[in-house]
DNA sequence: CTGTTAGCGCTTTCAA
DNA sequence: TTGAAAGCGCTAACAG
């Protein structure tokens, strides 16, 4: 390995004024640094990143923690592209990312302890958000620098996060269905403890009830990714009196499921049910019919969720607390006039 | 932060002493051990790796790169799972796991560049192989260690990849449409460039010689996530006097594309014409008609990836060099008796 | 503008 | 079985 010694003897210089060259300093004359750069370029040098580091106290890594993998939700094509999201501006800064895919909750812990104890990493990002969650608290109590894609379960005031605003999105989705002359329109989330579902569910909630439109409870159902349950919640819905004419879908994977589920039992998307939902990711472009689903940028969450955690974590701002990323309605062919 | 000297002398040994402790080394006494581990846990101590990289040369980290993201072949399910298939491994021999997402192909160079010259990781996996690669020619020029998921593209005998064996499974699926009775078989498959399309084309190309089935030309199409450009291709393949009833399809992906292009076309799966892919990604089975699709164990290629890896890296042993996951069909709904 | 020196936190001879 | 000392490659006062 070369370093900043063979650097400076090959370059007559001493190896601080080679570590000034690096950083760039201003007051080395631009002879020297010529002189230094060629004799880096000649011995093919490239600085050790733990020397560095071990000096700086910075690694310039931060720490992506996916949700548990031992969940069929990990292979949503959401995490792909906020990950690339992410890259995009770490790739900017130089910074790397380290990423954790633990199975179970004790597996991701134990991997972001390391990441912290260790001095892994300035920051972390986590993909998920759980209420009670032993890794948020433990970031919290160690006080050290992490953002949350989506809602925090506590402490929403006090940690930082970029979500979109889905309770908005939400309402206006279904106002579409609503403003499309649908009165009799269902709710299909997944599961109720991740605040996506809720929020998208209010949101939902809030647009019928403005448009005076009575609530039914029938008409919900919460499902993992439509897998055995599923399948029953759907016929039951579907053999209600007066089933829904429209679906308001709290994810396109889901929608994807449903749509499969609905041919089953023959009922047609859209001409006897109108059928939105949320992501938007290049699946719903594919499907049959195509989706009308609300564009929640995913590649944007990512990429704000690495500024505002380097703001944090090296330029030891403070980013605000709740970034919102804005959200788009992308009409397609899953809905059709009622009435 | 708390070092080892506070340990030192928190237990009244010296720093050498600790630093023995936390390799375990046999010639501590039980008793001394005991002290400072106790001392370890009332301070809070945690080895900082940096330091310790430092010294042992080592960084206990790999370095993962996925295909540029430019494209959209990113948000296939596959990655998820093929990092979850890595992620298992690396947890257990306590490694982490460093993710490139490039946009193109000179940003994912510069990655691999500064990962490998700063000594960021011990070794890389590559998530893609192209024809004359300049990550993979750098690696080979560096001689760092690194493993390809799929087939390289030159020195096949020399570098170590972990890859299905796509031929045989190109050619079994396509011996079970003949078997239910197809003759005219076409096949639909992504960029020739890739590797998987060619190996798994060859397998269909085998399996109708072997059948004596004449190829046709016109059965076959390359597509890109089935496009634009792919919807001519399908519509030509369609309006031919006499149109396939049975499609090999390269990856579920480009199949959910197709079933889409299919319905549009009054084309209907089975009973018109029966479909078989590749993977097996969850979406297979929701997608209507379930497909019947090759199972190419995607977490296992990751896992058996990093564990070949590891072995080259950190034990310096010199792992396989082609290392074939098995494959196995399954059997679902979208294929029909012909004839 | 540049060199000398000390030190980041850890491991590892060498000595005891 | 343990300690002292040197050094991994780099940065950052301090001094000139």
């Amino acid at each position: 390995m070369v370093t900043i010694k063979d650097v400076a003897k090959a370059s007559g210089v001493s190896p601080s004024t080679v570590s000034r060259v690096i950083a760039n300093n201003s007051r080395i004359s631009e002879e020297t640094k010529k002189k230094v750069r060629k004799a880096m370029k000649e011995l093919g040098y490239h600085p050790n990143i733990n020397a560095r580091n071990l000096v700086a106290k910075s690694t310039k890594a931060i720490g992506v923690i996916m949700p548990s993998s031992a969940d069929k939700a990990l292979q949503n094509p959401f995490f792909p592209e906020i990950l690339r999201g992410i890259g995009s501006v770490i790739h900017d800064v130089e910074y790397s990312m380290s990423l954790s895919t633990g199975e179970t909750e004790e597996e991701i812990f134990s991997e972001v302890q390391r990441m912290v104890y260790g001095s892994y990493v300035d920051g972390v990002i986590l993909l998920y958000s759980r209420i009670n969650d032993k890794v948020t608290n433990f970031l919290r109590e160690q006080d050290f620098p992490f953002v949350i894609v989506g809602k925090p379960s506590d402490f929403e005031s006090e940690i930082t996060h970029v979500d979109n605003d889905n309770f908005r999105a939400g309402k206006e989705i279904t106002n579409h269905l609503i403003e499309m002359g649908h009165k009799r329109i269902g709710f299909i989330g997944g599961s109720r403890d991740l605040f996506v579902t809720r929020d998208r569910e209010d949101g939902y909630e809030a647009a019928l009830q403005e448009a005076g439109i009575e609530e039914c409870d029938s008409y919900k159902i919460h499902t993992e990714f439509l897998k055995a349950g599923g399948s029953e919640a759907v016929e039951h819905l579907l053999s209600l009196q007066t089933p829904p004419t429209g679906l308001v879908v709290s994810d396109d994977l889901i929608s994807l499921g449903m749509l499969s589920m609905l041919e089953k039992y023959g009922v047609r998307v859209p001409q006897d049910v109108s059928m939105v939902s949320f992501n938007n990711v290049y699946l719903s472009e594919i499907t049959r019919p195509a989706l009308t689903t609300v564009d929640i940028n995913i590649y944007e969450l990512g990429a704000q969720s690495a500024k505002a955690l380097i703001e944090k974590a090296i330029n030891k701002l403070e980013p605000a607390k709740r970034i919102i990323i804005p959200h788009r309605i992308v009409y397609r062919d899953s809905v059709s006039k009622e009435g």
